[in-house]
DNA sequence: ATTATATGTGACCATTTGGTAACATGTCAA
DNA sequence: TTGACATGTTACCAAATGGTCACATATAAT
C-alpha cells in the first residue's frame, strides 16, 4: 500500500535522485562506510574497496549498485577497472529539503520539548 | 553477517540514540511524512496522525514506535491520549557526524568529479 | 595463445520490513 | 457502572533487504 506519496519531496534538479532513493541508500551502514572510504580515498576499485570491509565482493558490488543508482557514487571505465568517485550532491540535496529545515527550528523546539517535560 | 560495526559511529552524548537507528527510521517516507506532520503541528495523538495518513491505526502504531526507539519522536501521557512530539536532536546528530562532514567538501569534491569526468 | 585478474550475472536463502485484521486493555464521562 | 473511545497486543502475511556461492565475461600481461 502506498501510504503517502513521496514525490512531493521531490528530487534535486541537478541529480535528478529522488531524495527517497537517498535516504534509502544511507540507511545502511556498510553503504555509509563505503561511502566514507571514497570520502578518504576516490577513485578506489571494487577489489580495493573489498579489501577493507569483511565483506563478499559480490555483497560490496550490490551495495555500490544502490549507491549508483542513488547517484552517490558515480563510475569511470579504466580497461578492466572501475573507478568508484563520490557524489556529494545528493548528500547536499538531503540536507536542503530535509535536515536543514529541521535545524533551521531547532533551538525553538528543544526548549519546547523541555517545558512539555517539565509539565508532566 | 556484521560487515560493519557502526559503534564508531557513536551515538549522540545527549540523545543516547545509536547513529545507525536514526538512519533507519529516516530511511522510510511514512515516517518521515509523520515527522513533517509533528513539525507542522507538535502535540498530536495517535488519532490525530491516523487521519492524515490513508494508513492502518497499527501501521502508524509500528512507525511511531521506531521514530520513538530512535529518539525522534518523544510521547507524554495525557489521560488516556499520548501526545506526540518532535525531537529535533537526532536530526541535529546526524548532520553534525555524517551530512555535515561531506557538505564541507562540496565545492572541491564536485570539481574533482567534473575534471574526472572531462578525463574520460 | 594462455593465463591471471577484474568485474558482472543467476540462483538461492534467511531475516527484516511494512502492512493487515482481530482482539485486549485502560480511562473518561454520563 | 457501563458505554464509548483511545491506545496496546498477538498473530499473520507478502515483499524487500542483505547476504552467500558458483559461474561467466572481459581485459592485461607474459
Amino acid at each position: 500500500m502506498v501510504t503517502y506519496n513521496a514525490t512531493h519531496e521531490r528530487g534535486c534538479s541537478a541529480c535528478l535522485t529522488p531524495l527517497n532513493d537517498v535516504f534509502k541508500a544511507l540507511a545502511d551502514a556498510s553503504r555509509r562506510h563505503l561511502l566514507d572510504c571514497l570520502y578518504e580515498r576516490d577513485g578506489q576499485t571494487l577489489g580495493d574497496l573489498v579489501a577493507g570491509l569483511a565483506m563478499s565482493r559480490f555483497g560490496v558490488m550490490k551495495h555500490l549498485r544502490v549507491l549508483e543508482e542513488a547517484n552517490l557514487v558515480v563510475t569511470r571505465r579504466k580497461g578492466r577497472e572501475k573507478l568508484h568517485y563520490l557524489n556529494p550532491m545528493p548528500i547536499q540535496m538531503v540536507y536542503d529539503r530535509w535536515v536543514g529545515k529541521y535545524r533551521r527550528g531547532w533551538t525553538r523546539r528543544l526548549s519546547h520539548i523541555k517545558n512539555m517535560l517539565e509539565e508532566s
